[in-house]
DNA sequence: ACCCAGGAATTGT
DNA sequence: ACAATTCATGGG
């Protein structure tokens, strides 16, 4: 088996998805893309997330043409940062708005770039991306993992917390569990569950999990 | 019509 | 500190 999956290879439920879905990739996508993107993510579901970044691209994002296809590229973070909330509530982006207009503009001031955050250890990239407006501990595992290069990071979602209550319910005693939305001290929990059980490569086997056994 | 969504910020206790 | 409440809106 090789490194990474046998590094998180720690029980059969895991060990069961490494068998399907053997050779899942994570992406290392461009950090502000990916941050926007999941600040879009927050409350929504996949098809209506798809939908925000391509009004984005669509709206605010420079044409780029392959012979007869054209598609629209990302927005730079300036267009967005000059959009009007009127304009960026056109695109379908509900309360987002705003967190997507003060985070754009906090990284135009070069309150610091999100591109050295490679060079900078998981810590210190988590507590900066905290800072930003519209981005809570879920967002910034996410940039953290798929654009950072945290492969520690463990992002903690609605059907990662159904997965791990399912499958990991003797690992854990999380007091009120029953509670339908994520609290910190939950989040906190999960998180800290994940990547101390799955170590080092914890942010694959959130993948390989995710994508096994999430339903619908 | 009803319920939920790859949550975070704000307000109340 | 920590627990409710609010937030906009499309998709199933």
């Amino acid at each position: 088996m090789p490194y990474i999956t046998s590094m998180i290879n720690r029980d059969e439920t895991v060990r069961a998805a490494i068998r399907r879905l053997h050779g899942l990739r994570i992406m290392r996508q461009d950090p502000w893309e990916c941050l926007i993107s999941f600040i879009c993510a927050t409350f929504a579901n996949i098809p209506r997330i798809k939908g925000m970044i391509q009004n984005l691209c669509q709206h605010f994002g420079s044409k780029i043409t392959h012979g007869a296809i054209q598609v629209y590229g990302f927005p730079r973070k300036e267009v967005l940062a000059d959009a009007s909330i009127h304009e960026l509530l056109d695109c379908n982006l509900g309360y987002r708005a705003k967190y997507i207009k003060k985070t754009s503009q906090s990284l135009v001031n070069s309150e610091f770039n999100l591109d050295t955050l490679r060079k900078t250890s998981y810590e210190e990239a988590r507590e900066l991306l905290l800072c930003l407006t519209g981005v809570g501990e879920k967002v910034a595992d996410c940039v953290l993992l798929f654009s950072l290069e945290k492969l520690e990071a463990f992002p903690v979602d609605i059907w990662i917390r159904r997965i791990l209550q399912t499958h990991y319910r003797g690992h854990f005693n999380i007091p009120n569990l029953e509670q339908r939305y994520m609290t910190p001290r939950l989040y906190k929990a999960f998180n800290d569950f994940g990547r101390q059980y799955f170590g080092r490569y914890a942010g694959y086997a959130q993948e390989y999990l995710y994508a096994e056994y999430r339903s619908s």
